[in-house]
Formats: structure tokens, sequence, C-alpha cells
RNA sequence: GGGGUAGUAGCUCAGUUGGUUAGAGCGCCUGCCUGUCACGCAGGAGGCCGCGGGUUCAAGUCCCGUCUAUCCCGCCA
């Protein structure tokens, strides 16, 4: 070994010893007649002793350079009193360069890689110099902290009896669910492979093939527009049990997340976690990932306006929508703009507008349609949203579903905004983890004129609502479950159909696929439940969002070693690239004009 | 596909109603310095103001287009 130890090791114990250290020159403070050298590694830093005169080395001090690698030989000594600085593990000591090995000396790094400053860098150059980023104590650390929740999982998952079992990569095309990275075959010309989604289908056919327990840190492709929590692929914890009901799976999830946060974090999480109907987190959080650690819930006023004289209020109701709103406590001083903002976001969720009220500090409402209220409903209003001076109450009225996202969103914003004028505090470090349940098993879509999958069409549907499966599809639950943690959905999965009659009928009758196109797609699994398929369920965990949890950082890129931008571009190595005629001819394809 | 934000020195940013030679901090280079740890001091170099077009006597600044990054909507069974 080139080292005897790191750069974090040493301490007043290992004075006069002689030791060999080698790392990156972290910052190099030359004094002329003695310089400083701050050597770091992944574990720390270590402050050297250089002396220009000495005749070992001393031709050689002049190139040395920030972020260059070198290698000391040297005795551990310790500082005067007044020298020990009490910031690094290792402050009590030194060490005094006897030799020097120049390894490879740096070029001036193209950003700052001192932690404080690099947050702000451009996240392209970052990305660009990925190999520098990474460098950066911050970044090891999550990389590590990334290491030691997939090792948590691990660990739980072995001691309960799965088996780590890898599926392909390679799979066929499936158009149901998100588009596809298409692979050409060689092979078989004219034909592609599809990178997998997800491991679903693999992970069944496991189960029917007897392994009971399954897990597999699988990555997942999926050609969709990016966001700050989506990479074109992306870690899934994928989990699969066979004999199992819902109740065994929140068991096991609790459990495992617990060992996570416990391994990683040493936090106790406490369980059983709360569970939530879907039905209640939209109609009081306004979305199916409700965050909890704060209130600002929404309120349904359909009573209250069902006799209004307010046309605008009472024509929804008449026509089967909601009236609902919540109020925002405390932010009667929104500006203009915060204001025009929130109406944005509320319009690019289909509102015609926000209408609000604004509560003076002297208690005075202020609002364009508090004219249309009566006395009552101003009174009502007052109680059911315990309204007071200072506060700001927004209100949505359309279709159900519509209502409850548009008022979600704005609670989020609202809370944002308190937030930052310090009367909402929503702690990072509270972990408020949640289940929510009882899923509609479809949605109707509009636009194509049928009901689809709302997971994905092997979800068991709840067993007493098996029968309304033709009559009234939309009231049938299914046997779905996500794991939310403060506002984010970290993992979702279901009960799985096990009986081929029950899978061929969602899907041909529906589903509205027709039947070749299910033997097709689906033939295979079909036949597999012929033979013995065993009840099952399992779960997926978004691996990157839980570890950007566990980190504290808000994106997931910050959480994955070599992610992608947001035109899923690898800005380090450059991909993807045209490539030639020969390579496309291998695999049969053509490379035709971008218009054509 | 749509909407927002950003792009000025290696990095982070400032640059007023369009007006002389585009600035600051950090970094970098040179020199000095034996106790610093974000060392200090003195001096210096460094600019296609993202790119293309337009308006104007004059554009970093105004207009149009475009590229890149980013946030959001659609999308993500």
């Amino acid at each position: 070994m080139k080292r005897t130890h790191t750069c974090n090791a040493l301490t007043a114990a290992d004075v006069g010893s002689d030791v060999r250290l080698i790392g990156w020159i972290d910052s190099l403070r030359d004094h002329g007649g003695i310089q400083f050298i701050d050597l770091r590694d992944r574990e720390g830093l270590t402050q050297v002793i250089v002396d220009p005169t000495n005749a070992a080395y001393s031709g050689q001090i002049d190139r040395l350079r920030p972020e260059s690698v070198v290698e000391i030989h040297g005795r551990v000594c310790a500082r005067a009193e007044a020298d020990i600085n009490s910031k690094l593990p290792t402050g009590g000591i030194e060490v005094h360069a006897e030799n020097l090995v120049i390894h490879n000396i740096s070029e001036t790094p193209p950003f700052p890689l001192e932690d404080e400053k690099a947050w702000k860098v451009n996240e392209d150059l970052r990305l660009q110099y990925r190999y520098l980023d990474l460098r950066r104590p911050a970044m090891y650390r999550t990389l590590r902290m990334r290491s030691e929740a997939a090792k948590a999982t691990r660990d739980y998952l072995a001691e309960n009896g799965f088996l780590e079992i890898e599926t392909p990569y390679l799979f066929k095309s499936t158009p149901e669910g998100a588009r596809e990275f298409l692979v050409p075959s060689r092979l078989n010309p004219g034909k592609f492979y599809a990178l997998a989604q997800s491991p679903q289908q693999y992970k069944q056919m496991l189960m029917v093939a007897g392994v009971e327990r399954y897990y597999q840190m699988a990555r997942c492709f999926r050609d969709e527009d990016l966001r700050a929590d989506r990479q074109p692929e992306f870690t899934q914890i994928d989990i699969e049990m066979s004999f199992i009901d819902r109740e065994d799976m929140y068991a096991l999830v609790e459990g495992l997340l617990a060992r996570m946060w416990k391994d990683v974090l040493g936090v106790e999480i406490p369980r059983p976690f709360p569970r939530m109907a879907y039905h209640d987190a939209m109609n009081r959080y306004g979305v199916d990932k409700p965050d909890t650690r704060f209130d600002l819930e929404i309120v349904d006023l359909g009573e209250l306006f069902a006799q209004s004289d307010f046309k605008v209020f009472r024509g929804v109701l008449d026509s089967g929508g909601v009236v609902k709103a919540f109020n925002a406590k405390g932010l009667a001083d929104a500006t203009q703009g915060e204001m025009r903002d929130l109406e944005n976001a509320a319009k690019s969720l289909g509102a015609k507008g926000l209408a609000f009220i604004r509560v003076s500090a002297e208690g005075e409402w202020k609002s364009p349609i508090l004219k249309f209220f009566s006395e009552a409903e101003v009174a009502a209003l007052k109680e059911r949203l315990a309204i007071e001076p200072g506060d700001l109450v927004f209100f949505a009225a359309a279709e159900w579903e519509r209502a409850c996202s548009i008022l979600g969103r704005i609670r989020l914003d609202a809370a944002r905004l308190l937030q930052q004028r310090g009367r909402l505090s929503i702690p990072t470090d509270r972990y408020n983890f949640l289940w929510v349940i009882d899923f509609p098993l479809m949605i109707f879509e509009e636009a194509e004129g049928r009901y689809v999958a709302a997971h994905h069409p092997f979800t068991a549907p709840v067993e007493e609502d098996a029968d309304l499966l033709e009559s009234n599809p939309k009231a049938v639950r299914g046997q779905h479950y996500d794991c939310v943690l403060n506002g984010s959905e970290i993992a979702g999965g279901s009960i799985r159909i096990h009986q081929p009659a029950l899978q061929r009928k969602v899907f041909e009758e529906v589903l509205k696929i027709p039947a070749d196109v299910v033997e097709e797609r689906f033939g295979y699994m079909l036949r597999s439940f012929k033979y013995g398929a065993p009840p099952h369920g399992g779960i997926a965990f978004g691996f990157d969002r839980i570890v950007s949890i566990l980190a504290g950082r808000p994106m997931i890129r910050d959480v994955i070693a070599f992610p992608k931008t947001q035109k899923g571009q690898d800005l380090m190595a450059d991909g993807p690239t045209a490539v030639t005629a020969r390579q496309l001819r291998d695999v049969h394809m053509q490379s035709l004009p971008i218009d054509a």
C-alpha cells in the first residue's frame, strides 16, 4: 500500500510514528520559510509541514498546485497548544514531510471545489466535470449514503428470506405504459427490444416459478420528459412476494424503511405508518401524495353553497362539481406578483381563475367575490375555515378531481411562501411516512374513450368490489398502495391478479384491449397463470428519491453519480451521439433527415 | 408539444433612462513572508457580454430568431 493511514486517521496517539499519506492537495499555504499542505482523501484532511530547505524534495515543491496528487513520507508531530485546529479531527497533529512524491500535478480546476461555493456553480459545468464535482466531500457523502441505504436494503431483505435475482434489461416492447427506449436487434432484422421500464412482468413470472420472495436493485428505463425527480434511467428497489396480503406488505415495507433510516441516519421512525384513503388524501390535501408535515387542509363547502345565490358556485354544484377552499393562514400580505404566480399555477391545472378572500390585519375582508356572499355565508365561512385577521383564503369550484388538484397545488405554493416569511416551519428532519390506499382500480380516459388502469393492469381489485368490474368500473377499488414520505411518492405496489380468467377479463372487457393484442403482449403471462400461479403482490421503491430525502438534497441528480440533463444528455461523456453508417447497417437501420 | 427563469473574465455576480476605455469578489500568474489552516502583503494577466439577425449616429442594455441549462404543465400503465 502506498499509505499507512488515511487523512482522517492520525491523532495525538500517533505522535512520533513514521507514516505515509497520499491524497489530493486541498490547500497550499506558502509562508516562505515554511509551507503548509492540507492533504485530502475521502476520509478527511491532514496538515503536512513542508520545509523548503529540505534537500530531499526542495526542488519539486514549486510545482505543487491544489488538487495535485502527492505522497508524503513523514513523522507525526504534536502541534503547539496555540496551533491546534479544533475544527479538524486531525487538528491536534501535523505530519512533517521527510520526503514527497508527486504523482500528478493538477491543472487549475474549472470551478471551485469547496462545497459552499460549488453548490452555486452552474450545474452543466459540474456535470461536464462530474469527476471533480464528486471529489467534493458533500458529494462523496451522498454517494456513501446511497451505498449504505442499498446495503441496509440487502441486509434486511436477505434476513427476511428474499433472493436477489437479476432480470433482463432487454425486454420486448409493451407500449401500454411509459414510452420505451428501443434497441434494434441485429440478429432479428426489423425487430426491436425495449429497455425494461420496470421488471414487473418478470417478477410475477418468478412468483409463478415458485421463488416466493424476490428483490432486485433494478435499473429502469423510461423515455419520458424529465423533472427534478425524474431521470431516463433510475433505480428501483423491486420486491415481489407470494402467499401474502396487503397487511404483510405494509409490515415488510415499514420494517425495511425503519432499517434504512436506522442504518443510514441513526433515526428511529415510528411504526406502523398511518393510512389514508385516496379520496381523503384528495379531499384534505388535494394530492395523492400529501405532505402531512403541515396543515392548511382543504375544506369542502358544497353544503354551504348548495342553495347560494352566488351563481358561479351554485352552477358548479348543480352540475355535479364541488366547491372547496383552504385557509393559507397568515398570508394576507402576499404580493401582487405572488398572487399572479398562484393564479397562473391554478390556471395551468385548468382553473378559470383563483378566487380568494384577503383578511387585513384589522380584520377587514377584501375579495372580488365577497359581494356575492350572504351574511350567513360569510359567517359560516369564517367558522368553517377559522378565518382570522391576516389570513388569505383560496377557493376552487370545478369537478371534484380538478378542484382538489388546484387547491393541492396552491396549498404547496402557499406553504412555500409562508416558509419564506418565517410563519410556517416544515422541518426537514421530520419524516411523515404514510400509506395511501383504496385507489380506484381504473380511471376513465376521456381522450381514448375507455378505462385505463390507474396503476397497471395486473393490480387485483379489492375483493368485495370485484362484482362491480363490469357494472361500475370506476367504483372498483384496487388492492394498490403507495408509500408517501413528506409529499413524495417513494414506493407503490399492489396485490396482483393471479387467476387467468380475471386477468383476461380485465384486459379484454374492462380495458377493452383486443384479444389478439392481449395474446401478443400478455399471452405468455396468461398461459403461466394456468399452471398454478400463487397469490402474490409486490412493491417498487424509487431508490433515487429515497436517497435524495435521506441526503437532504432536493433533486435526484445530486444522488446519482452520473446523471443526465433534462434533454437526456451525458455532458461528461457527451452522449448521445450519431453513429456510423456501418453501425446502422449492422442493425438494419437507416438515418433519415429529421424533417422527413 | 407548451409556459417561466437564466446565459457578461476560469467561477459567482454587478453593469442605471441605449452613450467615453465593461467592473467587483474569488481563482490564476509573479514576487515577498517560519505557524498558517478561506494565511497575509504587493504587483499582474485575463472578455466573441451564448450564437445569428434587426432597430439606432451609437446595443452587454431594445426587438426577432436560435442554442444550452434549469423549473413547471402535458407525459411518467
